[in-house]
DNA sequence: AAAAAATTTAACCTGATGGTTAAATATTAT
DNA sequence: ATAATATTTAACCATCAGGTTAAATTTTTT
């Protein structure tokens, strides 16, 4: 049930998700989280328990946030061009609103995988019927044949990982410029969905 | 200066290698490095001063060991593809040799980027020459026309995000079967060489 | 052999931190 | 109006954790 707009667990949830989204789960301080909120520390227990499960909270409804939107292109009739192309948008188009989600899950799931497994499991996500899927665009010659895994992770590498290393990419690549990295991000869904057809699309030359 | 096998020095960097690597800078805690290490925890003060300077210690140890690898590959005087095909050799030999780095370099990157920042600069790396490299080999339309960056981080993507998730992909994609990841990761170099040429080699028949 | 230096140790310190509690206050139900 | 329930608060607790210290021991230097 969701807390409403101006409560005091809304508020919590708030600040919480700032705080560990800034300073992941073992970084995060109570204190902080309740100055943010404007609320005694004690309140925190009242509402959530404790400190673990007040993370359980933010980093579920951040999974549940994003992977609907992604399954749900995967679900369509559609060919599997027009489909990794939506799937390549509907993933930008999340991770461009929401620049700070890969580098916080690859934090946590590093530092405690058990926590993703659980909401993977909850929300039944089985990448088998898409790479059946993949299997048999190949097997008609649609696409060129290759392990339907390497082609979904080479496809999901190039949407997150320049997200999840965004201070970096920032420091080394485009020198602290905001303007150039959200410009670069921005073109990133054309270049990986061009890059792609280019890799898999047999005897392409319509697009040269 | 390196310190000799079996002194306390060296068991104290082994030890706190293995645990900041499997916790954490913040996770991991100095007693269970004195224990890993056989040793009083008051001697991880004599040698190192502070569980930041250990730290410091040993994260530089593993960015010294793993970038030169790297850039070596980019200052030959190969071809283009030639070059991008060591690279990505390179690459995915350290990578299948240490596959903790990226999910351990990518939790401190987001824990506190300042670090790396820091390596960065003192080893000097500029990607820019390469940037530089490539844009001659568009211009000369030995491959196609992209902007260089958007080429590199595909190409790094594709390399260090797999091995970067590796639990939930262990969990998601290969049930936890062992084998089958590492052969999964074995695979990944010829994948990536292929997948890319195949994306950004112009009128590529004879490979096909 | 003796002195100096390096290494090691057990015990301790201090601040930080998640969590608890009893009481007060506010809100809701009767 | 009163009772019951929910919410809030200041103060506190107990443990944890990085770091320190004086003294003992070992090793090295003179």
């Amino acid at each position: 049930m969701v807390a409403k707009k101006d409560s005091t667990e809304y508020k919590i949830l708030e600040a919480a998700k700032n705080v560990f989204v800034a300073k992941g789960m073992e970084g995060a301080r109570m204190q902080e989280i309740a100055d943010e909120a404007g609320i005694n520390k004690a309140l925190l227990h009242y509402y959530f328990r404790s400190k673990e499960r007040l993370f359980e909270a933010i980093f579920s409804e951040i999974i549940k946030y994003a992977f609907p939107k992604l399954t749900k292109v995967l679900h369509s009739d559609s060919d599997i061009t027009s489909k990794i192309e939506q799937f390549v948008d509907a993933y930008l188009n999340i991770l461009i609103k929401h620049p700070f989600i890969p580098g916080f899950v690859m934090k946590e799931l590093n530092r405690d995988p058990s926590g993703l497994f659980k909401l993977v499991t909850k929300f039944g996500i089985d990448p088998q019927p898409v790479f059946k899927n993949i299997k048999e665009a190949m097997d008609k010659g649609e696409i060129v044949q290759m392990d339907p895994r390497h082609l979904a992770i080479n496809i999901i590498s190039m949407c997150v990982f320049p997200f999840a290393v965004r201070p970096i990419l920032s420091f080394v690549v485009f020198k602290d410029d905001k303007q150039a990295l959200e410009n670069f991000y921005a073109e990133r869904a054309e270049v990986i969905k061009k890059f792609v057809i280019n890799a898999i699309v047999v005897n392409n030359e319509e697009n040269e």
